[in-house]
DNA sequence: ACCCAGGGTCATA
DNA sequence: TATGACCATGGG
């Protein structure tokens, strides 16, 4: 019972619901800063909050560098966790600023870059390879909690499965490609938003003839609890 | 009145 | 290293 390649996920999502033309920016910082306000929180709350950095002119790297935390926290109330989250942006706006100004931050190689965002205070490993991956164009796959759940309902592992194994499953078995893995993170998370909430019914998923836990069957399968195969 | 959302950090054992 | 508490708003 060998799960649906990856690959034919993609290709699948793509015929059903196109480009998604990630990530909805105006720019890489803007983007970055996306990316830090949507931790465990729903983008619509995030829009406003972007929506209202705009508003007081303050979607700027040294402006939110050097701005009041209190006031940044106000600014992005709705984001959720807005004291933390408003540290984390000065924190990020900081080494932004002391780094992308031609001290060759876009040259750097990919595993390098990803450990300097790494060590910065707010940044784990989804919102760095997020960043990676569609502000600063470098071929990454992102996992998140959609990830986890789609591809555990499809059988490919289980869900007690680290971020790092789960990335490693994915990159032996895609080609290192940019524009395949924006798309490809973009349509799972637009496909999971639908289709796979915790409920384990899935009617009318796209997926479903590939899906063993869709239309409600219950039914427990066992699952390979180590997609490590090599 | 719940449950959840495009995580990450920190304290404890 | 592994689990749990904590952060907090807005929509269903």
């Amino acid at each position: 019972m060998s799960s649906i390649p990856p690959v034919q996920v993609y290709k699948k999502l793509l015929a059903v619901y196109g480009p998604q033309g990630w990530w909805p920016a105006d720019s890489p910082f803007e983007m970055m800063v996306g990316a830090i306000l949507t931790q465990n929180t729903s983008w619509q709350n995030v829009e406003t909050a972007i929506a209202n950095l705009k508003a007081h002119n303050m979607l700027d790297c040294e402006l939110i560098a050097s701005s009041n935390l209190q006031q940044l926290g106000e600014v992005i109330r709705a984001s959720g966790f807005y004291m933390q989250k408003a540290r984390y942006l000065q924190q990020f706006s900081l080494f932004y600023y002391n780094n992308s100004k031609r001290k060759g931050l876009s040259k750097w190689p990919t595993s390098i870059l990803r450990n300097r965002l790494l060590a910065v205070h707010g940044i784990g490993p989804e919102t760095a390879d997020s960043i990676l991956l569609y502000a600063l164009d470098r071929p990454v796959f992102v996992v998140d909690a959609y990830t986890k759940r789609l591809f555990m309902r499809l059988e490919h592992f289980d869900y007690e499965l680290g971020y790092d194994s789960i990335q490693h499953y994915f990159k032996q078995r895609l080609p290192e490609s940019l524009p395949l893995f924006q798309e490809f993170h973009a349509l799972i998370v637009e496909h999971a938003k639908r289709f796979c909430k915790t409920k384990p019914l899935c009617s009318r998923c796209p997926l479903a003839s590939d899906c063993p836990t869709a239309m409600g069957s219950g039914a427990e399968i066992n699952r390979p609890k180590h997609p490590d195969v090599d």
